[in-house]
DNA sequence: CTTTTTAGATGACGATCGTCATCGTATTGC
DNA sequence: GCAATACGATGACGATCGTCATCTAAAAAG
């Protein structure tokens, strides 16, 4: 049963959302073909007249999830950024969250194109948070730029770490209460134009 | 063909510490229980008389590692930790190395068996870090304690996302050159005795 | 020494995996 | 309106998955 060509569209765009929340919830290897077809309300058979491969799914699905996360990010600054990323809300939402928290983990077992989607993903992520930053200046491009970098690494790896523990284990909460708050002092500390910053404690 | 109860158990290890190198490599999924005992160098058969299922060994390899780590780790002071720990090699060398850091974003999605693992893991690695920084007071304990989360949280992200990247990819160094800058300047910052720190600019 | 036990090898099971062949049907291009 | 095209459904393929049954021979128990 043939379908609109914006129909057929709209499926395949309806198959990679799909694809990339089940990835992030289960994994790329956790969820087969067949499987995501029917999540996305298909049979397994029209995969292929979408794909050439799951691999391509991968990839394309892993760009999808990228896209949205620099979408959401831009307009915060860093601050608001990580407010909203270090926390119990994107840490229980897997599916709905970040996909370099996701599935950076599994990125780095993939073939290559996959990794560049990721790499070009934190790029992006990279500018979307450093066009917040408010820094004019040239020396302060490259210093704004090194901020972000680092300020996402935190982010990341304290998600990462929360998500590895037990449900509602102490620990967790404890991994990202801790972090939120220095993540969020040392963008106050950098901030300042020069090293010898005040730290009003706020 | 029996063997002895001694190398009956030897065995066993090495299984333990060749899956546990596997998994660290090519994740949870990524390696079967037959080639798994085949790299051991052993055949399919002997591997459900040293574990219930494959979860087991995954709980058991998981422990492996993650004391593996902590044992590397004992003795190192913060900053030494992260010189090792943020660094080409170890990110380059995967399957000998951190297994939070390998196998830290699939932990999340398997059973509660293997999250406890790794949150017993973190917490030893927490207080072998923890008890080589020279803090001797009470709050300073706390104080010391949630600088090491912040610093491992920190390592774990900049690995992580290092990982990610393409090979070869200049962000990839990038990322990591930043973070140990940042986490080596922000524990050189942190380890004066009150907040209003002055940093020396090394 | 005899008997019992068991580590490991061999082989097979049902299920699931990614992929492809075939077909029907509804939409395109003419 | 007719012919060509292609989305999606159905079904099956070989391979691999985790797991178990069976067999063996040598170590452990008596």
């Amino acid at each position: 049963m043939r379908v609109t060509k914006a129909q057929a569209e709209q499926n395949r765009a309806h198959i990679v959302a799909t694809a990339s929340r089940l990835f992030r919830e289960r994994g790329y290897d956790g969820v087969g073909v067949a499987e995501l077809m029917a999540a996305a309300g298909f049979t397994h058979g029209g995969f292929y007249k979408h794909f050439r491969s799951k691999a391509d799914l991968m990839a394309e699905a892993s760009a999808s999830g990228l896209s949205q996360t620099v979408a959401r990010t831009e307009g915060l600054d860093p601050a608001e950024f990580v407010e909203r990323y270090v926390s119990r809300e994107h840490r229980d939402g897997r599916g709905d969250g970040c996909t370099i928290a996701a599935l950076g983990g599994d990125a780095a077992r993939q073939p290559a194109d996959i990794k560049t989607e990721f790499a070009a993903g934190i790029e992006n992520l990279l500018t979307a948070l450093q066009s917040q930053s408010d820094t004019p200046g040239d020396a302060d491009q490259r210093a704004a730029r090194m901020m972000v970098i680092d300020m996402l690494a935190h982010s990341v790896g304290a998600i990462m770490l929360s998500r590895a523990c037990p449900d509602g284990a102490p620990l967790a909460d404890e991994i990202l209460d801790v972090c939120r708050k220095e993540i969020l002092a040392s963008l106050a500390q950098g901030n300042s134009d020069q090293p010898a910053a005040r730290s009003p404690e706020t």
